[in-house]
DNA sequence: GTCAAGACAATTGTCGACAATACTGCAATC
DNA sequence: GATTGCAGTATTGTCGACAATTGTCTTGAC
């Protein structure tokens, strides 16, 4: 109950970036953030090993915390797991990525619809706020981790508007492998103005009122960001065999 | 990568039933399949507390490989887990089966599209041969939750035919829920027959060729399936509140 | 020089014990 | 009588140690 509060607002001082030693509390969470934050900010590259102990070490913490931490990790898709071997950050290949999109289309499309059809609500609003906050976020002191942060809030808040929690928690699943990838690529639009231009579209046809107008806006902004992360991965992935 | 089939195979002789001690290798997914079966057989009713030590001890082995066998039927919404208190048999709602229906439709639709785009394959047979199984499997002799398994895995292998290994991967994780609620309801058609004849026309649709045709009789086939569980869960709801 | 076998080192897998937390029942108070 | 505070108990959270497994390196034979 207390939970989800709690954490959430502990999130707010996420001050602890140089792997300090922490004491305890929701110990597993944390550990579990902090290896993403090591990984999502490209600390931990690809195919590198997880050591438990290691990392255990570094947090000075046992093992045990280490090892939930990273097997909820591992359903998150940032790490794999190979019995009697250990965690590795996951190496993603080109065609997973575009998987992923795919299956990322797949859910967005349907919670899309089905936030047309419960009604817009309060979301519309969150969604205005979300895009101020990306133009926001383009501006000089540009942080690129943070945008594409919000970025998928905008699109967390769409899955959440749209009533069915499994839309909202396969999103959650899939949302860190997204900022991995972006961040690996190093830039998805030129412009950082951009990115956030280009969720105004989407709004409009949410507010339109016609589900096929919203399906469309939403199906194009995530088919042009499919193919810019692929086609840019495929060079990242050829120049670095 | 061994894990998918190495499961299934074992599952082949799941004659460990009474909780008998095990000796150890691949113990956290024994123990994980050994609580599934438990939990979707009905011996272990919802709601019902998972004590770490009590299943440890009626295994034979010490509570780590419980709770980490736990935590992974926790990812397949076997079970919740509530900081400092543990994990428990998971409580449907009536509301959370339909929500379940609705994403298990979008998922098995997504992937019907895609296979009619990659093309059906060897995976025709293969769904040929599973109707043949469930033919047999209504025949006397007959096992409600070995039939219900069946059932899920004629869906299993679009999901695996699809491609996109996604589909798959999210199939799975909301199969087990979904038999734990059939199971639950106690029957989902009045004639074991009438399952094994409604997964026919989907097959005809698929080698069709026509990709809306598919879609269509999935859809429909679901569509039924959702209001005949959630209404009967409905029912069985309110008899036992 | 290549390959195989065996010992060695490093890491994970499991365990039992202790610390921290949440639940239960009783008692004291209003 | 209801409620609050306070133990006592049971359960989870974490830890450090040991067992088992995997990968590596050396050694020897061919």
């Amino acid at each position: 109950m207390k939970n989800g509060a709690t954490i959430r607002d502990m999130e707010k001082l996420h001050e602890t970036d140089g792997f300090a030693p922490l004491d305890r509390e929701g110990l597993v969470d944390r550990v579990a953030r902090l290896l993403s934050q090591a990984i999502v900010s490209g600390r931990l590259a690809p195919g590198e090993r997880l050591s438990e102990s290691v990392v255990a070490k570094q947090l000075g913490t046992s093992r045990a915390p280490v090892r939930e931490a990273a097997r909820l990790l591992e359903s998150s898709g940032l790490v794999t797991y190979a019995p009697n071997r250990g965690f590795f950050v996951r190496r993603h290949s080109a065609t997973e990525i575009d998987n992923l999109y795919e299956f990322r289309i797949t859910i967005e499309i349907a919670a899309v619809r089905r936030l047309m059809r419960e009604g817009l609500g309060a979301t519309a609003a969150a969604l205005g706020a979300q895009i101020e906050e990306l133009r926001r976020l383009a501006e000089p002191g540009y942080d690129m981790l943070t945008q594409v942060e919000a970025d998928m809030q905008f699109h967390r808040l769409i899955c959440e508007g749209s009533g069915n929690p499994r839309y909202l928690r396969s999103f959650e699943r899939i949302a860190q492998e997204t900022e991995l990838t972006i961040m690996l690529i190093g830039r998805l639009y030129d412009d950082a103005h951009r990115l956030a231009e280009t969720h105004v579209p989407i709004l409009d046809a949410l507010q339109s009122g016609s589900e096929e107008e919203a399906v469309d806006a939403m199906f194009y902004h995530l088919d042009v960001a499919r193919r810019l992360v692929t086609d840019q991965f495929r060079k990242l992935e050829e120049s670095t065999p």
